[in-house]
This record gives structure tokens, C-alpha cells and sequence, in this order.
RNA sequence: GCGAGAGUGGCGGAAUGGCAGACGCGCUAGACUUAGGAUCUAGUGGGCAACCCCCGUGAGGGUUCGACUCCCUCCUCUCGCACCA
């Protein structure tokens, strides 16, 4: 640094203003936010953090994102929403407990005040006094709360069922949270149990999560889609079979009852319950039972893989098709889920892939049922299974009927006989929660030996999570060895009883945060109906795609059974959703164990959160990944401090508020129109498309355009008046990216109050308006020419323009006009041969 | 396999029917300087000695006066789902 510079100006140092403006702006309390009717309300929210210890790029990357809206949107004038908080339970800490020996508690809250520190030092602008987290008993209190709410409504019971076990994490998981077999936090593979556990009914509200995907119109079409698969709502028929030496009946679901006739085998999965009775004491029940049992014991992966082969076994019994009386082979397949429809499935070779490879396997009879239009398909010669439409064939009654209009009369047909009906499957299971693990919220359930399962009366939440507590690596539920904890009254009848020792998933806890955020304090119910009818839902939610399925499915389904209990007036808590792309670097995602992490610290440390803030906008649209780059860094940091130069080299403009030559010159006007448009470019950025680096580029444009005024300016008078609005607007249009520079540059044109109090500047069509314009004159498509006319200029006028270039005249002659095309404003083309 | 999204300079990216490559990075040359990796000025898609010329947005075709943009076919990559009956 130069003793010039040090002698006019200044250096832009970040590390000293940074914390001045953060502190200032804690002290004021300037983002404190008031439920209040009378103003228009605006929600921003980004997902909060999981406090695993240190913040990283992603989390910078997504706080500045919102911050950008919150704080552009206060200078529209909305009454702005952002909050902040913690998703506060979880393994992790658990894990951290047992090997650093520090309790999950401290180790959560000491994560936590690091995190905030960090997020305090990025600027961004929240409203720390609704902070919730949500392992505090205020907050875990109205999570009980809200889950006997759903236990009175009758979505949570508790049953055995055969549940995904994580090993590693030594607890059960939901199937969301298993991702292609493994589990979705530490990746192991997820085995199988019979255990009895608490869910809640998602699976009533199957259609309606389906069905308003409709209504989230601000949603990105992939999550919407990704729900929809994940819902997978399937429409078909349930249809008995009876089974031939048995008094029973079998079912299965088919979405294809058009092709009942082709039916020429059953599958059972091995876990079917019939199995066992088919078999028992005939001649295949060895062979059955080695079969069931070496499939049991293949995992998951490989036997819901497309790729494994498809293998069965007959079990010697037969089942008689409704339709036609035909008698079937029944036999055991591992192609056959038990999980899904009824764990049974009609096998028709002829129109369903599997079915056909797994008949040609085991030389199973085919047969044609429909019949494409202009083929004729032949079972002999068939070589792979025929899906598409056609008309029914040896199918009774039906032959002749397009298949599409047989579905439904085949359904007719069995309805009316009783032999099955119309059935909508969903591939959604109920929402597995309980966890057999310490630090989580406990479930609020007692059970007495004499009242049975008792939920925990109100006034008696929370239960608390005892914090005198010994993890150890091993050994089920923690709580279960807490005699304390354990042992307690029952509510009904004051007798001696047993708690619920299993926690709840902490995906319930992040369920409803959105909502405490209305009425953080509030100790009489989980939020006041007044406040969250004032700011639900949120407008803009912000977060990573990981979520797409798991948080968001759940956060909507908890949002629609409080708005059942009547103590909401939204179903869908969040109208717009924004889902960021991650951080790379090298080309890959930054990870420690590829070496590639650049921490937020680091680059606030070098170079200043504005400098990093400004960076992670620029350098990509926020749903897009982003690449880091270093020399991009600096690229910004280069940004600021030429913004931070022109100010302070011409901020005497502003302060001397003097006379200079009207607007009239044409640089002036120039410039006016570069204000203007930077104004209107930026607002339409931020507002309508959530482009951040168009708008920071033509802010960047903004900034040339002065420069270079005031390089041809020099030699002449400057105007006083458009340099101070040049200036001037700079500063604003830059205050919602880097919030700290804008503020100290504001201070320095001469203003006492905050920047990110002003008024967002509206554009002035005037300036906008410009007399000439310069239109393109092509022949035949390729530019040939440019012409200077009035912007207003018609048809006639363009073309004379343009017939007047001698250049195009010379390009014209001897040729033949064919068309003549013109765009106002902005080109000419003359269409010759 | 099914579904969705993407493919543009050396790089990040602009342009949603009208001058392809805004803005930034990098690079080149120059200025200032004891020096500069600071700052400023000019240049920077490819071809050509050069242009006001030709070529150029994954490939091929089509629609149009005009296509990165719309339509069809194909290729590549990313993501999601994956025996769902």
C-alpha cells in the first residue's frame, strides 16, 4: 500500500468494520421482527442447521442466499421473518459423547454457541430472539405435545412390524431414511427385525400429499416429482383367488385386471403367511422351506435389485382363477415383496417383463391375452413380454374390448360377483419413529400393567430427558437402564408403571420448527394461532435437495394434521422452495477426505464475510452446484475495494451537494440510463428470478459506467448530482449482498441512519428512455449493416434508414426483395434472392 | 430399464425467437513504479496477412425472414427411482 492512498483514503479493511457493524447492529436489535397486522408480512427461511460443529461451505452458501431476500425484501417494506435455530438432536452428539466423554448436552450446546458465532461473523441478518433449539425442554415440551396430538387423532400406534435396523447406529429407521439399502446418515447396510415400534399414520394422508403437490406452484418440478415416485400411488384391483384343497382365498393386486385371462401361475413372497400352511406336511415342504430360507437370508439390496435373477420354487398347491375357473400352479418367488400390495402377484407371462422371464425359466405356459393392432403376437415365438395397448383375446366375454376399457370391466365384472374390487396402493409406509436411542425427545407414553398404553397427561410434559446419564457403546436403549427415568406412576391409576424408554426421530423435531419461530416464547401452547396465521406460511423456503423426499414430505404431512386440529389456517407450510446446488471444488463435493474443504472462517479471515458473501452469489445461480475458485475470490474482493475506492475518491460530490451542469449532457444522460437500468435489472433479479449473478454483474456494469464518466468527465465539469446518485445507488443496490462494506460507505456519503433501513429505489422510466437507437440491418439473416434512428421510428422509417446505407444499397443491387422484416427498436431484415 | 435436468470461449457463467459469449476469472500488451502478485488503459471464441469476410452454442435433421432458445432423432453427463405387481 502506497503512502498516497493511505493519505486520500482509507484502505477497505474488513476485519476492522465487520465487527463494528455486527456489533452495532446486535445492539440496536435491528432485526427484531413484530407480528403486525397492518404491514404485509414476508417469510424467509433456510433450513436450519444440524450444530455437528463448524459451519461449512453449503451452510455460508445457503445463509447468504437468504440473507439476500430478507434483506432486500425489508427495503421493499415487507415485515421480514428470518429466524434461526437448531436442529439439536441427533446421533452424532450421542457418538461424540462416547468417545470425547463429554455429555451430548454440552457437547450440542458448545457446537451450537460456536455456530452462532460463526454465522453471527457471515452478517446475515436474523432475529436471534426466536431462536429455538429444538433439545431444550421448552421447545422438545410441544414436540410431546404435538405427538399426542396425533396419538388422540389415532395416527400414532404402536405395533410389530419388520423394521429397518441400522447396526451401526443401533437404532431402527424409517424408510425414507434407507437410501438403496443403506442408511442415509452413516451408510451402512440396513438389516431387517421384527420389533415392535411406534409409527405415525402418514399413509392416511397419502392422497392429500399427493394431490397438493398441485397447489405448490413456487416448487421445483423434480422435488414435486420425487414426492409424487415416492408416494407412488397405484391404481388398481384386488382379486381372490380360491385356493384348491383349502377353505381360503387368495389375493393379489394388480394394476392389469385386463389381463386376468392370461393368468397362468401365482407367486407367493417368501414371507407370505400362506406358505407356511401350503406346504406343511407335503412332500415340498423341504424344498420349500430351503428356499424361503435362503432368500430370507439374501439382503435386500441384491433381491430388490432389477438385475438378480428371478427364482422360484412350486409348492404342490393350486388356486382356481375367478374368471375362467382355470386351475393355477401357486408358487414361492424372490421377485415377490411382501411389503407391497398383498405380497402376492397373478403371473401373465405374455404382458409383464418379469413374469415372462420368470415362466421361460421354469417353462411355465404362456398365453396371449391382448392382441396389438397390425401384429399378431404368438406365444411360441414370443421373445420378450408385450406391455403396450391392444384389444383382449381368448378372454371370454371380453375379446374384442381395447384392453384400457377392460380394465375397468373386468373390475365391473368381479365387483358384481364378489370375487375383488377396485383398490389404490401406495408404495408410502407409515413414518417409523422411534429410535432406541438417548438423545432425543422422549415419546410421552407410559405402560401400566393394568390401563395398558397410557399417554402422558399435558400438564405433566415435558418428560423430561434425564442428562445424568453414562453412554455406552453398546447395549439398546439407553434410557432403559435409567431406574429413575423408567419406573413412575401411571396417570390413570397411580400405580406403579414402566415409561416409553425409546426417543422420538428426530425428523419430528424439524417437522414443525417453522411454526415455533411464529411464537418462540410462548409456554401455554406450542405457537398462538394469531401469530402463525399472520406469518404462515413461509414464502420462501431455502435448502438443500437432500431433503427432497425426507424434512419436506414430513414437515407437509405435520403442517396438514395441525391444520385438521384446527389450530392452523394453511395446509402447505411452505409456498416457495428453493433448493441449492452444493459447493464443489476441483470438480468434486468438498470433503475432508478429498483435501478440498475451504471453510467460511478462512475466507472471512483473508478476505471478509462481504468479500465470501458476494463470491457464492456471483459465481453461480443458487439452484445450480457451484465451482469454488480462489481466483474468483479474489475476482470480488478486487469488486469491493474499486467500489470502495470510487466512493471514497468521489464521495466530495455528495457531501458538497453542489450545482453542476443540468442532466441535458449527453454522459450524463449515459449515465442516468445505467442507474436506472442497474436499478431495474437488480430488483427483477432478485425478485422474479433469484438470479444473484446477473444482478451482481449489473451492478458490476454500474460501477464501470461511473468509472468511466468520471475518465471523460475530467477534463470537463462533472455533474454533482448524477455522480451523487450514481454513487448513491451503488451502495444500496449492493447493501442486501455485502452488507457490511454498504454500511460503513453509506456512513461515509454522509448518512447517520442504516443503510438496510433506506428504501429499495424505484427505476425512473425517464432516464430509461432514450431517443436513439442503434438497429441492426441484416440481409438474409447476417448482419450487414447498423443504423442510429429514433426509438420511436415505424416501419417505413427503419427501412428508409436502412435503404439509405450505402453499404446495404451496394449488398442490395441487382438482388430481389423478397420480404422485409422489422423488429422496432431493434433490427432490419431484408430478405433477398 | 423408467423419470427429470443439463451440454455455450482456456474457466465460472450471460443471452428463452432478434447483434452469441454480458459480468467475472485467466491470459496478452502497455502505463505508473526501485519493484509489484497493487492499480490503471487496451485487447482477448476460432479461421485469415487482413477485413466490413467465413466458421462457431454436444451431433444430425426440421419449423422460421431469423434458432443457444421451439419440434424430432441420437450421443454424453448429472440426479432421482429402480423386480411396486
Amino acid at each position: 500500500m502506497s503512502w498516497e492512498v493511505d493519505f486520500f483514503m482509507r484502505a477497505y479493511n474488513p476485519k476492522e468494520i465487520e465487527p463494528k457493524w455486527q456489533k452495532k447492529w446486535e445492539e440496536e436489535d435491528f432485526y427484531r421482527t413484530k407480528t403486525d397486522p397492518s404491514r404485509t408480512k414476508y417469510y424467509v427461511l433456510e433450513m436450519f442447521p444440524y450444530p455437528s460443529g463448524k459451519l461449512h461451505m453449503g451452510h455460508m452458501r445457503v445463509y447468504s442466499i437468504g440473507d439476500v431476500l430478507a434483506r432486500f425484501l425489508r427495503m421493499r417494506g415487507y415485515n421480514v421473518l428470518h429466524p434461526m435455530g437448531w436442529d439439536a438432536f441427533g446421533l452424532p452428539a450421542e457418538n461424540a459423547a462416547i468417545e470425547n466423554n463429554v455429555g451430548p448436552a454440552r457437547w450440542t450446546s458448545e457446537n451450537i454457541s460456536f455456530m452462532k458465532k460463526q454465522q453471527k461473523s457471515l452478517g446475515v441478518s436474523y432475529d436471534w430472539e426466536r431462536e429455538v433449539t429444538t433439545c431444550n425442554p421448552d421447545y422438545y415440551r410441544w414436540t410431546q405435545w404435538l405427538f399426542l396430538l396425533f396419538y388422540k387423532r389415532g395416527l400414532a400406534y404402536k405395533k410389530k412390524a419388520r423394521v429397518n435396523w441400522c447396526p451401526q447406529c443401533e437404532t431402527v429407521l424409517a424408510n425414507e431414511q434407507v437410501e438403496g439399502g443403506v442408511c442415509w446418515r452413516c451408510s451402512s447396510t440396513v438389516e431387517f427385525r421384527e420389533l415392535e415400534q411406534w409409527f405415525l399414520k402418514i399413509t392416511d394422508y397419502a392422497d392429500r400429499l399427493l394431490d397438493d403437490l398441485e397447489l405448490l406452484e413456487g416448487w421445483p418440478e423434480r422435488v414435486k416429482l420425487m414426492q409424487k415416485n415416492w408416494i407412488g400411488r397405484s391404481e388398481g384391483a384386488e382379486i381372490a383367488f380360491r385356493l384348491k384343497d383349502f377353505d381360503e382365498e387368495l389375493r393379489v393386486f394388480t394394476t392389469r385386471s385386463d389381463t386376468l385371462f392370461g393368468v397362468t401361475y401365482m407367486v407367493l413372497a417368501p414371507e407370505h403367511p400362506l406358505v407356511d400352511k401350503l406346504v406343511s406336511g407335503t412332500e415340498k415342504e423341504a424344498e420349500v422351506r430351503e428356499f424361503v430360507n435362503k432368500v430370507k437370508f439374501e439382503n435386500e439390496i441384491s433381491r430388490t435389485s432389477a438385475e438378480t435373477e428371478k427364482i422360484g420354487v412350486f409348492t404342490g398347491r393350486t388356486c382356481i382363477n375367478p374368471v375362467n375357473g382355470e386351475e393355477v400352479p401357486i408358487l414361492v418367488g424372490n421377485y415377490v415383496l411382501m411389503s407391497y400390495g398383498t405380497g402376492a402377484v397373478m403371473g401373465v407371462p405374455a404382458h409383464d417383463e418379469r413374469d415372462f422371464q420368470f415362466a421361460r425359466k421354469y417353462n411355465l405356459p404362456i398365453r396371449v391375452v391382448i392382441q396389438p393392432e397390425g401384429e399378431v403376437l404368438k406365444e411360441e415365438t414370443m421373445t420378450e413380454a408385450y406391455t403396450g395397448p391392444g384389444r383382449m383375446v381368448n378372454s371370454g366375454q371380453f375379446n374384442g374390448l381395447p384392453n384400457e376399457e377392460g380394465i375397468n370391466a373386468v373390475i365391473a365384472y368381479l365387483e358384481k360377483h364378489n370375487l375383488g374390487s377396485r383398490k389404490v396402493t401406495y408404495r408410502l409406509r407409515d413414518w417409523l419413529i422411534s429410535r432406541q436411542r438417548y438423545w432425543g425427545a422422549p415419546i410421552p407414553i407410559v405402560y401400566c400393567e393394568k390401563c395398558g398404553i397410557v399417554p402422558v397427561p399435558e400438564d405433566e410434559l415435558p418428560v423430561i430427558l434425564p442428562t445424568n446419564i453414562t453412554l455406552k457403546r453398546e447395549g439398546g436403549s439407553p434410557l432403559a437402564g435409567l431406574e429413575d427415568f423408567v419406573w413412575t406412576e401411571c396417570p390413570r391409576c397411580g400405580g406403579k408403571t414402566r415409561r416409553e424408554t425409546d426417543t422420538m426421530d428426530t425428523f419430528i423435531c424439524s417437522s414443525w420448527y417453522f411454526l415455533r419461530y411464529a411464537s418462540p416464547k410462548l409456554d401455554r401452547a406450542p405457537f398462538s394461532r394469531e401469530d402463525v396465521d399472520y406469518w404462515m406460511p413461509v414464502d420462501q423456503y431455502i435448502g438443500g435437495i437432500e431433503h427432497a423426499v425426507l424434512h419436506l414430505l414430513y414437515a407437509r404431512f405435520f403442517m396438514k394434521v395441525i391444520y385438521d386440529a384446527g389450530l392452523a389456517k394453511v395446509q402447505e407450510p411452505f409456498k416457495r422452495l428453493l433448493a441449492q446446488g452444493m459447493v464443489y471444488k476441483d470438480g468434486a463435493k468438498m470433503s475432508k477426505s478429498k483435501g478440498n474443504v475451504v471453510s467460511p472462517d478462512e475466507i472471512i479471515e483473508k478476505y471478509g464475510a462481504d468479500t465470501g458473501r458476494l463470491f457464492i452469489l456471483f459465481a453461480s445461480p443458487p439452484e445450480k452446484d457451484l465451482e469454488w475458485s480462489d481466483q474468483g475470490v479474489e475476482g470480488c474482493h478486487r469488486f469491493l475495494r474499486r467500489v470502495w475506492r470510487l466512493i471514497n475518491e468521489n464521495k466530495h460530490f455528495v457531501e458538497l451537494n453542489g450545482k453542476g451542469t443540468p442532466f441535458n449532457g449527453e454522459a450524463e444522460q449515459k449515465l442516468r440510463y445505467h442507474i436506472h437500468a442497474a436499478i431495474k435489472k437488480v430488483t427483477e433479479d432478485i425478485e422474479e428470478r433469484f438470479n444473484f449473478n446477473t444482478a451482481i454483474s449489473a451492478i458490476m456494469e454500474l460501477v464501470n459506467a461511473t468509472y468511466s464518466y468520471l475518465d471523460k468527465a475530467a477534463e470537463g465539469e462533472p455533474d454533482r448530482r448524477v455522480i451523487a446518485e450514481a454513487l448513491k445507488t451503488i451502495v444500496i443496490l449492493l447493501a442486501p449482498f455485502a452488507p457490511h462494506i454498504t454500511e460503513e460507505m453509506w456512513q461515509l456519503l454522509g448518512h447517520k441512519d442504516s443503510i438496510h433501513l433506506q428504501a429499495w429505489p424505484d427505476y425512473d422510466e425517464e432516464a430509461l428512455r432514450v431517443e436513439q437507437v442503434e438497429v441492426v440491418v441484416q440481409i438474409n439473416g447476417k448482419v450487414r449493416g447498423r443504423i442510429m434512428i429514433p426509438a420511436d421510428a415505424d416501419k417505413e422509417q427503419m427501412l428508409a434508414a436502412a435503404h439509405g446505407q450505402e453499404r446495404i444499397r451496394n449488398l442490395l443491387a441487382g438482388k430481389e426483395i423478397l420480404k422485409e422484416v422489422t423488429v422496432p427498436g431493434k433490427l432490419v431484415n431484408i430478405v433477398v434472392r
